[in-house]
DNA sequence: GTGGCTGCAAACATTTTGCATAACT
DNA sequence: AGTTATGCAAAATGTTTGCAGCCAC
């Protein structure tokens, strides 16, 4: 089961280009996480490439077509894209190693009924972000 | 009852400042959030002006002895700073006006229990950010 | 007096934009 | 063929840094 990509592109009248797709690609390969910068070195296959601004092109357009989402994990400068899924989570950071978790939960479900209900406020968008030191990273500080 | 910063900066050795004075009593009267541009611009009083390389540097020392806070409001570039107040709280956006709400609650320390049991995942910090539309703009649409 | 702080300007990193060429439809 | 997307280079934005002089200690 391909992700329809092309399909989603043409219906909203884009054009279906390699640059795209290759984006799209190396997004769902990698399974997440990653700079606009890692994502342009990631596509420099030989003689292909595609220009870095090129990929913040098509980032921003994926975006609007909520095929991928944008984070800023760690207090970085820097923005790391993954696909979208449609299932609500967050993401848990391990500032030692590095490694990004995503955490499945009703959390984001209760913040928003919270507002909603009890201060007359529309939730658009929740993100929730927790870093800290994963199990194996404090193992091993021991 | 003066927040001591003054004897918060002697305590670790760090002089005290009219530069370090001015953007902590800034932040302080301004009740939170704002981004570093717009401190330099608060502070440049007639003859006396605190340079925004210098309200950088002292917001990455008060940020290090946990006097200030940063935060990443809205998907932005900007980061914004505000007094760090003991009890957790997180922010609440409106994306139509801007306005920025602090709600507590007891979900930061859900969020902690939740993966320090279940995960073997030590937090460090937890960030909970919300955008939406408040009451006001949500009424001023209708 | 001395060493840490500040201002100034220049460097840096990330993201955006203008324009000519290439490529999808 | 027509028009949109790309590459390239340059600009814009937010933040950091080097260095000389100034000020708190």
């Amino acid at each position: 089961m391909p992700s329809d990509v092309a399909a989603r592109l043409r219906e909203r009248g884009y054009r279906v280009t390699e640059a795209r797709l290759r984006v799209h690609a190396l997004l769902r390969d990698a399974g997440g996480h990653l700079t606009a910068d890692e994502i342009a070195d990631g596509l420099a296959d030989g003689e292909d490439t595609v220009t870095l601004s090129s990929v913040y092109r098509v980032l921003a357009l994926f975006e609007e077509l909520d095929l991928v989402r944008s984070t800023r994990l760690g207090g970085d400068a820097v923005s790391h894209w993954e696909l979208a899924h449609p299932d609500e989570h967050f993401h848990v950071v391990c500032g030692t190693c590095g490694d990004v978790d995503h955490h499945r939960g009703s959390l984001v479900a209760v913040i928003e009924e919270h507002l909603r209900d009890g201060h007359d406020f529309e939730p658009d968008e929740v993100t929730v972000l927790v870093r800290g030191t994963c199990a194996t990273c404090r193992a091993a500080q021991r």
